[in-house]
DNA sequence: TTAGGGTTAG
């Protein structure tokens, strides 16, 4: 029997179908193994068919010592394998056998090339393999289009399925329409992204869930959650993946309540929510600032089994410190073993601390982080900057940035950004517009946006205006700058100027942003608008706040004036600042909660959070013997007895 | 005797 190689070659293939490469082994082992390359074939491909890479290569490499040839059947099943492991070492040296022994030019060969380039991130070397094949076949191409999608790539990707069709004369199937739309999405071409759409329904991909899931995250990624919601909604054979890009998509485009709604559907459904579900929905949580959710859905997540691994924790960590519960993330983070976290956690962790304003914290944890011998990544320095910046430590925000390019890390948009936060807002407005001339590269509008506010605070008008000279061209539908340069404006009496942006903003069709707070206590959420006329209790809110001013003034609170931003009478001015969304929020905090529960009242903002108001809240913590913690869309401040956490530095 | 391309989160 063991004279016929084909018959012994069934039986190792009929033993690996059987997921029994062991016995398999035995058998080639057994066997007296001539110098033909077959039966080493055949075990080499039932080891890489198992995936079995370790197996596979030191098999190739016995297979050489015994002076047997490789040929066109062996090089695609060991190309496989290092391909699988991203093994590009590997992967090159058979290449170069392949070269020698003069195979390279098996289209089998050259097509396993492109994919083990591919899978292992060589995409250039990849795309050499490709240009010099004689055949390329639709998958070949899918595979080259998707390794540029890989690398992120996105345009090459789109070229190359370009000339797939018109050069190579071949029609997409739904495997390329997966990678075409996810290069789409990296692009966030909302056209483009219609026109994929349409493509797929024309040739029927969208039976296929790998296609609806990936238009469904190509439509989130371009900003158009509606289509991607009708993509959704007519999916029939939704899976596992569909509901959680529809979730993140929702995430992705600030609209995390829809994505915590949707989560609800998704249990009534009966499908079921795997840890990636979980992570989208507790970045759902932590994005809108809900304790409440947040805790409910760590209890879900415990109750429900579904495997806590790091990454996971350290979005539950991240949740509890933007929803101003710190202490229970660092409880978390203390009560683990530091082996077990990994860079992200310490990131995590860092910047929990630098938007509670406890920068020197954040600065001891990257001590202890580089003890442990954590090497800190670029989001590590973000955060660390950032914690300088909130906490005013300038200096020491100063040598971040130089021990960051002390470690050969060449410091991003973002981290300069930072940079001209901090030196903004700690009043050297000069010296953070120098650091953005000196930027290597082009500054954003995150760059520029964080010069105006600095400009805003401080009431630098000519700086002010450069910024948004910048910010109006790079971003010209974004309403957030015309109203901070119009407060600017505003508070030298520049009302012309005012006037003037008004106009701009009103021809382009922008809306100021509506400031709105909630306050959450319990199970009750309530929200509140500048001037709230629709809360039931709005009345009593009314009332509370007209108590409450009367006693801070009697302690000695005046009303700043300044943060009126109408050219109004003094006596309305007064008036509008009781109506701002977070006092009326807090005053019903004042009213619905016990202050001899300990609890804090906890609002959050959409806004950065007023000047007035936030006077006012030191004064009223104090009369009222309550904490209050405030998240705004910048930071938290912590109330307490007559004072703030941010040391009125924000 | 042969093979190869795909979706979500961080």
């Amino acid at each position: 029997m063991w004279e016929s190689p084909h018959l012994s070659a069934q039986i190792i293939i009929k033993y690996s179908k059987f997921g029994d490469p062991v016995s398999a082994r035995s058998l080639f082992d057994a066997i007296v193994v001539s110098s033909n390359s077959f039966l080493w074939n055949t075990m080499i491909r039932a080891y890489a068919n198992e995936g079995l890479c370790t197996e596979t290569l030191e098999l190739y490499l016995l297979m050489r010592r015994k002076g047997v040839g490789p040929n066109n059947y062996t090089f695609p099943f060991v190309l496989k394998s290092c391909a699988s492991r991203s093994l590009v070492s590997e992967g090159k040296l058979v290449h170069g056998e392949a070269i020698r022994t003069g195979f390279e030019s098996d289209v089998y060969v050259e097509a396993a090339l492109v994919d083990m380039y591919a899978k292992c991130g060589q995409t250039d070397d990849g795309r050499r393999v490709f240009d010099r094949m004689s055949k390329r076949d639709l998958v070949c191409w899918t595979a080259m289009i998707t390794a540029y999608e890989k690398s992120e790539r996105a345009n090459d990707s789109l070229m190359l399925f370009h000339q797939m069709q018109e050069k190579g004369g071949l029609a997409a199937d739904s495997v390329t329409a997966v990678s075409v739309a996810s290069a789409v999405a990296q692009l966030g071409d909302a056209k483009r992204a219609r026109s994929i759409h349409a493509h797929s329904i024309r040739n029927g991909f969208l039976e296929d869930v790998f296609v609806g899931n990936s238009i469904i995250a190509m439509y989130s990624k371009c900003g158009n959650v509606e289509d991607a919601r009708l993509v959704f909604n007519l999916m029939e054979g939704k899976d596992g993946i569909s509901w959680n890009s529809m979730l993140s998509g929702y995430n992705e485009n600030g609209r995390a309540s829809e994505a915590l709604l949707l989560f609800e559907q998704m249990q009534v459904s009966g499908a079921k929510p795997n840890p990636v579900t979980a992570l989208i929905v507790i970045s759902s949580c932590a994005y809108l600032g809900s304790l409440y959710l947040g805790k409910k859905m760590h209890n879900f997540i415990i109750n429900s089994r579904l495997g806590i691994d790091t990454t996971l924790l350290n979005a539950i960590m991240d949740m509890y410190a933007k929803c101003g519960d710190l202490d229970t993330a660092v409880q978390m983070f203390n009560s683990i073993l530091s082996s077990e976290w990994n860079v992200s956690s310490w990131n995590v962790m860092i910047s929990g601390y630098g938007m509670h304003g406890h920068g020197q914290e954040a600065l001891k944890l990257f001590s202890q982080m580089q003890e442990e011998g954590v090497e800190p990544n670029h989001i590590t320095f973000t955060s660390l900057l950032s914690a300088c910046s909130h906490a005013g430590l300038i200096e020491e925000g100063k040598k971040c940035f130089e021990d960051m390019k002390k470690l050969s890390m060449i410091p991003e948009l973002k981290h300069y950004t930072c940079m001209v936060d901090m030196l903004g807002r700690a009043g050297f407005v000069e010296e953070a517009f120098e650091l953005i001339k000196e930027m290597p590269s082009e500054a954003n509008d995150s760059v520029w946006g964080a010069l105006l506010l600095a400009c805003k605070i401080h009431g630098n008008t000519e700086l002010g205006e450069i910024a948004a000279k910048n910010l109006f061209h790079l971003e010209p539908e974004h309403t957030g700058y015309y109203v901070l340069m119009s407060n600017i404006y505003a508070a030298s009496s520049k009302w012309q100027e005012v006037g003037r942006l008004r106009e701009d903003m009103k021809s382009r069709g922008l809306k100021k942003p509506a400031a709105f707070s909630v306050i959450e206590f319990g199970k009750e959420v309530h929200g509140f608008h500048t001037a709230d006329q629709t809360h039931p209790e709005c009345r009593e809110v009314y009332k509370m706040v007209g108590e409450l001013v009367i006693k801070m003034k009697m302690a000695g609170y005046s009303p700043d004036l300044s943060c009126v931003l109408h050219d109004v009478e003094e006596e309305d001015k007064e008036h509008i600042l009781t109506t701002h969304s977070e006092k009326l929020a807090v005053a019903f905090g004042i009213m619905k909660t016990d202050s001899r529960s300990g609890m804090p009242i906890r609002v959050t903002k959409n806004l950065r959070v007023c000047n007035d108001c936030h006077s006012a809240f030191k004064f009223i913590s104090s009369i009222c013997g309550r904490k209050i913690v405030v998240r705004d869309g910048n930071r938290f401040h912590h109330f307490q007895a007559g004072s703030c956490s941010c040391k009125d530095y924000w």
